[in-house]
DNA sequence: ATTGTTGTAATCGAAACGGTTACAATAATT
DNA sequence: AATTATTGTAACCGTTTCGATTACAACAAT
């Protein structure tokens, strides 16, 4: 299993925003028809992104805005505005059995690689910005 | 979403194939009642690892070998086997739109920092041996 | 008041997963 | 040769998660 597109489709949106921003109007009519997402998807990506303080949404009006420099939202924090992984990238099966030795040693001996693979991986994308990333 | 318990549980295989190597017959109801899995998921797990080369497994009289040293075989080697991500470890929305400017570069710009991210995730992955897992 | 948009709940079908049953094929043992 | 234990594998199930979609109240500018 793999990391969900709401991760690619918010970077795709913040993206868009930034590029667009004075020119056109972000609804997220319009956004969707840059991401090819339904538009009820982008208006739940942008209350993530508006959770995690990188845009600001206008109800009524309609819009989206920037709040942060482009050179200021690493990948890293829209990975973590909509929250692709809950915690854990790898997944871990439920019941080792305690009475055996390998059981019983398992997530001791495992857990800190997967925590280091997991990092690493994260580690990535805080080292890259939006800035980075702009279409023009 | 994240990566499939397939990982842990294929790792969690191989760290009882050669803890009890010689000592229990390696059995798919041994290894199932170690890790807390169904031995049909263990049975597929060990054709995963053979078929990656990993062990061999005897049908009809049962039980499972290792065909390489500890020290040989890394995390990654396992990871691969069992084909957690299928290439890519992120999924990527379908159909960004190729007349907008945004959706037409998305692919071309994001593309590459997520393999990177991915990379570094897997590098930690390949650095990782069973040896240093070993529990006794 | 009208209009366009957001915010959100509800429901849907598809896909992937692990669990489970079932059973033929296999190979050692008796 | 028959028995026994196990593998290899197909088939099916229920659960979960996903994105898509419909629907509509709340909202704010015109």
């Amino acid at each position: 299993m793999k990391i969900t597109s709401r991760f690619t489709v918010a970077v795709h949106t913040l993206l868009a925003i930034y590029t667009f921003q004075g020119e056109h109007k972000l609804t997220s009519d319009f956004i969707a028809s840059s991401t090819g997402v339904n538009p009820v998807i982008v208006r739940r990506t942008l209350q993530s992104l508006k959770a995690a303080g990188l845009v600001d949404v206008k109800a009524g009006t309609g819009g989206a805005v920037p709040v942060k420099k482009a050179s200021e939202v690493t990948l890293y924090d829209i990975y973590s505005a909509v929250d692709c992984v809950d915690g854990n990238l790898f997944n871990f099966h439920d019941s080792p059995n305690p009475d055996c030795p390998v059981g019983r040693s398992i997530h001791r001996v495992l857990d800190p690689r997967l925590q280091k693979a997991q990092e690493a991986m994260e580690n990535e994308l805080k080292s890259v910005t939006l800035a980075e990333l702009r279409i023009e």
